[in-house]
DNA sequence: TGCGCATATGCAGGCGGGTCGATGGTGTTG
DNA sequence: CAACACCATCGACCCGCCTGCATATGCGCA
């Protein structure tokens, strides 16, 4: 679960566009599918939500527990998981640990997502 | 887990975007989440990949259990989810069951996760 | 130095999901 | 009409994940 962290960027250089061009590699395939998998799921969703709108922009865990209604082991647990997979960083202050989101993360695997334009590959299908 | 199919449409209309302005509402995060299950799978991303790369764009299950190695229920159970979430149709032609993309689904999808261009949302963040 | 708060980790229970073999339904072919 | 091919569904197994409780770690403060 640990691998997931590179898998944006090693993914993001060659430009591997799932839906478009030649079939996906199956490692490819594997870690986008980890990725996703870090962003599949509703509390982690709201996690993301939460922390993008707070003031500036990050929060700590006891600012996101009662929002989401989960224990707080439950809440970094979540966050642990977003964190590895690359889509938030942690920076420690004092006794607060405050998550952020990296920016090109999310828009990263919305780029990997987009057919990059459906360049006339077949010629207009019906 | 039949929601999903509407999930998709539900969430496009009112613009929501999970990762700009206000917190994301539960039940969106549910719906994003359920759309999002369906595609965190290594095997169901490369039946995406392998339909959209065949030759008129859509395959039947035939052609798809060998090049995943995994077994015919197995996939039809796949495409089966795939579809539930609106991201494939099914078109029953004779014996064989051919599945196409959805075109604006995945499109959908990724412009969800796109933040819409950070808007100065907060004053100059930071 | 000792106490308290914020956070992380371990552990366990319960549920959902991926996979396969077997079976049934349906359309094609000889 | 009979045999066959394609596909969906069912039942079952196993693994991983979400969750909470209990506990450990770390930092600040009196």
């Amino acid at each position: 679960m640990d691998y997931v962290g590179t898998a944006l960027a090693e993914m993001t250089m060659p430009q591997i566009s799932p839906l478009a061009g030649e079939p996906i590699d199956r490692s490819d395939a594997e870690r986008l599918a980890g990725v996703l998998k870090a962003l599949a799921d509703p509390a982690r969703l709201r996690l993301l939500s939460l922390i993008q709108s707070a003031p500036e922009g990050e929060a700590c865990v006891c600012d996101l527990t009662a929002p989401l209604g989960l224990s707080q082991p439950t809440v970094s647990h979540h966050l642990r998981i977003l964190t590895e997979a690359g889509l938030l960083e942690r920076e420690k202050r004092g006794v607060w640990a405050y998550y952020r989101l990296v920016p090109s993360a999310i828009a990263t695997i919305a780029e990997l997502l987009t057919p990059p334009r459906k360049r006339a590959t077949k010629k207009a299908a019906r």
